[in-house]
DNA sequence: AAGTCACATTCGCTAATACGAATATGACAA
DNA sequence: TTGTCATATTCGTATTAGCGAATGTGACTT
């Protein structure tokens, strides 16, 4: 991870589909790792690493609840590369795969029955990411 | 290179520290191959790979003067690409570093004295890159 | 305490990337 | 044609990134 120019760490962050499908999972709201696992339907210790990648380049946030990890977009404070991440997060609602990650993720923890194993597993929570 | 997202690639053009340089010198005008490796002060080679890479990723075009050759940025079609490069660009421009790697490409091409090897290369054009 | 659940980290391994050095190409000059 | 200049490509290698499998950790339960 070449440390030259700001902009390039949030491009390394950006440069990869996995990673991109969590930011859009994560546009609007705070969600629960187990989520993650079960829309992108990947091994969990990858999700893990993915997320600690985008929490060292500093665009996501963690809260602990008990056994539950909520990660949560943070707008980076350089105004730049915050426009880069709201344009991102814009470019992918669009993309229909991403939206099906969205459907998916709706119905694992809003929808009528929710998938086995994910009983009890906290629900997200709307928030906004800082401006 | 995976293929899963468009706006992957354009990130992973991006996240190169050479490439941003190469980028934040075609703002606003084209240049000669030659101007990129006096002003970065690398291997020919390593440029022409850098600016191979960008020409694959679709964000600058090329024109062929005799020898020489001239790269110039171009818009990509997708508003958000597009949105994304000229945040880009803005960030580079406020760059110290990168103000200097302007500064010297003044001098090369325009000061007073151009430096040896560089006498009678063609001067950049300005041009607009497509909106 | 021991067990379990949710998540994080480590360990090889493979694949992609970036590099310097050398070589190739394409355009012009003599 | 031969040579030279500007640029591109190839080659071998070092570094890095992403992965599955296994293991570690921290919080809650019993």
């Amino acid at each position: 991870m070449k440390p030259e120019y700001p902009l390039a760490h949030l491009f390394r962050a950006l440069a990869d589909p996995t990673r991109l499908r969590l930011i859009n999972l994560m546009a609007g709201q705070e969600i629960c790792v187990c989520y993650f696992v079960e829309v992108i339907d990947a091994p969990q210790p990858k999700i893990s690493r993915h997320l600690a990648y985008l929490r060292k380049a500093g665009i996501v946030a963690t809260r602990r609840e008990g056994k539950w990890m909520h990660y949560r977009l943070i707008m980076p404070a350089d105004s730049h590369a915050a426009a880069i991440v709201k344009t991102t997060l814009a470019s992918l609602k669009q993309d229909k795969e991403l939206q099906r990650d969205l459907q998916r993720l709706t119905r694992a923890c809003c929808g009528p029955k929710s998938l086995v194993g994910l009983l009890g597993a906290p629900l997200p929570k709307n928030h906004l990411p800082n401006s």
